[in-house]
DNA sequence: GCGCGCTATTTGTCTGGACATAAGTTTGTC
DNA sequence: GACAAACTTATGTCCAGACAAATAGCGCGC
């Protein structure tokens, strides 16, 4: 019987979830699957690095391959882009700018993004909407050190968001969830009372080791992440 | 200059975010590339494969491969099990059982899960505490009628999560995040002011099609989620 | 001009073989 | 017994070549 390593891979899988091979048990070695599968020990390879990716297996050599214990359980989500996210639900996305301004990076920032002092910093604070109700609120800073262009950038009609991915596509990030109380600005503009509980995510990005921007994405009320793994 | 599929997935990465390739741009065909580097047509396919699993590059058979306009970015994380957290920031890990009952599953419920009616469920309040400190407060409903060993299981001493864990490790899941104002129950678990705004992690399970658990895990204030990518 | 089928090109996968690398196991020496 | 060297075994990677599958683009008939 000659299979693919796509089928070969499902049916390690199915033997594994089905517990026909049950946590922590050792599983044959590549050449004698391939044996049974027919097919070349490469194709087995293939097979089981997959696996061994998304956390079923765990492989070494010469002990060979193991069943996991507990599965290491990974989910991913795509990063958000907040006009595609908008778009998504089917409303129309718009944008308004609240604040513009150069100022010296202050402490928290120059501390969380490992600023020099004097740093100068473009900040900007704008709101994304869906249809006409406030989706977003962004609060965002922009090292100027880094990415002189950006003084000169024009974020009256579209966000920084898209003005950054067209021109530092590439970047190394942290992003962060939590939960925050509104405050006076946020309920301000996002139309919803002061201390109400909202979703709000946090992101650090660098390109080539320098940092780039921090920013703050308050949510409106009821805002979920959501994801399937 | 013969070359490891890792050096040159690395190399062709390096063009790509340095904009000696720039976005929208055609990259050169396999053949070309291993001759390039002097290496097979499947070491390079490899190398490129990667990048596309990155979403740094698109591929299409005939077309060739091109850099993505904005590159698809897409965090992944690991799915926390609350002991294993709480031991990792260095605390003592304890558990609470706060309640345990059998009932029907009500109506929300068997929306969420797609349950028939009548279903009976197993419902479990417990708290998990880092040192002495309340760390989060687990809210789950497990569906009897997949699971009916649930009902014997001891939940005195670890909790369901655990249990669930070596019994049924296998599972599609979806998971969701958000903010939620603390009603009073959260408020007293937590040690917290009823409205104070509290991050909650949403979970479903399912196991061979059939839903096994719904879970809320509602996390002390000030909780974070936090991810690189 | 329009639709349809053919062809050329590019990626996707597989084979059978080879050598590299990591890491248990055995053997040998002290 | 302790330790190191040699051996064995399973996975990791690579190669050269082959065929499969998708599809962009061309040419043909109308």
């Amino acid at each position: 019987m000659k299979t693919a390593f796509r089928d070969i891979r499902d049916a390690l899988r199915d033997r594994i979830v089905s517990r026909q091979w049950p946590p922590g048990e050792l599983v044959p070695n590549e050449a004698d699957l391939a044996r049974e599968f027919d097919c070349a020990r490469a194709t087995v390879n293939r097979a089981m690095r997959e696996l061994a990716e998304e956390g079923l297996i765990e492989r070494r050599r010469k002990s060979g391959t193991r069943v996991r214990a507990s599965p290491r359980r990974q989910a991913s989500f795509e990063v958000p882009v907040v006009r595609r996210e908008v778009e998504a639900t089917g409303a129309r996305y718009a944008y308004a700018l609240r604040k513009r301004s150069v100022e010296a990076a202050p402490a928290w920032l120059r501390a969380r993004l490992g600023l020099a002092e004097n740093t100068r910093v473009l900040h900007i604070t704008c709101l994304h909407y869906a249809e006409s109700h406030p989706y977003q609120r962004e609060d965002r800073w922009i090292n100027l050190a880094a990415l002189p262009q950006a003084e000169m950038a024009d974020f009256t009609r579209s966000g920084p968001n898209e003005w950054l991915l067209a021109t530092v596509p590439y970047t190394d990030a942290e992003i962060s969830f939590s939960a925050q109380g509104a405050n006076a600005d946020m309920a301000r503009d996002l139309g919803c009372a002061v201390g109400d509980a909202l979703f709000v995510a946090e992101r650090m990005t660098a390109f080539q080791g320098q940092p780039v921007t921090y920013v703050q994405l308050v949510h409106q009320r009821g805002h979920q992440v959501r994801m399937r793994y």
